[in-house]
DNA sequence: CCGATTGTCACGCGTCACGTGACAAGTTAC
DNA sequence: GTAACTTGTCACGTGACGCGTGACAATCGG
């Protein structure tokens, strides 16, 4: 099982920014200013999404994979999962209220 | 090749919205006001989902999972689809305009 | 026949991704 | 050594969007 596996993780997943900043800019000796400017966005967007106070929105994943040669989905789905965790931890008791329907 | 590949797709995916309300409300006998009692949230948000007016969100996606018994990951699937197929649709241009970067 | 339920609309609220303009600190050029 | 530029970051405003509330006509059940 990969552990990608939803809900049950007991760590925050890593925020797409912290593998922007921690690995990406380093490999490919890039600045924020200069990210900004490869992908067309404002250097704001690039610093607040690397300081990790805003989500990767589908749009940023576009251009990141066809900067890195990546695809759209490794990005979002690295969002996804801090989404999810963030989620779960906020919505707990309200889920757990919700009763599973019977398979029918 | 599952063709759930991004970008390459002619028809734009299928919402969220569509699913709940050709499969699992038939199937489940569910009305749109059941569902959402089921789920805890207002009839209006249901509606809207259901009508495809707005996105699936992560926490919603927590509760449908938590009541059909799928996972959350099932459900954003479908909505990061529609997500990137309607974003490539928009920033076409722009993104074109990105220059992959060499392997380094 | 009347009360409850259903799907839908209009309104307002809070959050959030994004761009613009400005600023102190650091770097480069001359 | 100073002037010009670059860098990361902050403050502000804007539009988009998920959500709840209240109200409505239509429908259904007892």
């Amino acid at each position: 099982m990969t552990i990608s596996n939803t809900g049950r993780r007991k760590v925050r997943p890593i925020h797409p920014g912290e593998m922007l900043r921690e690995d990406f800019l380093p490999d490919y000796a890039l600045t924020v200013t200069g990210l900004a400017a490869a992908l067309g966005v404002s250097r704001q967007t690039m610093n607040e999404l690397l300081r990790e106070r805003r989500a990767l929105s589908p749009e940023m994943a576009l251009r990141l994979s066809r900067l890195f040669g990546n695809s759209p989905e490794f990005w979002l789905n690295a969002q996804r999962a801090v989404d999810l965790w963030d989620a779960a931890k906020a919505l707990k008791r309200q889920v757990d209220h919700i009763k599973p329907l019977k398979v029918a």
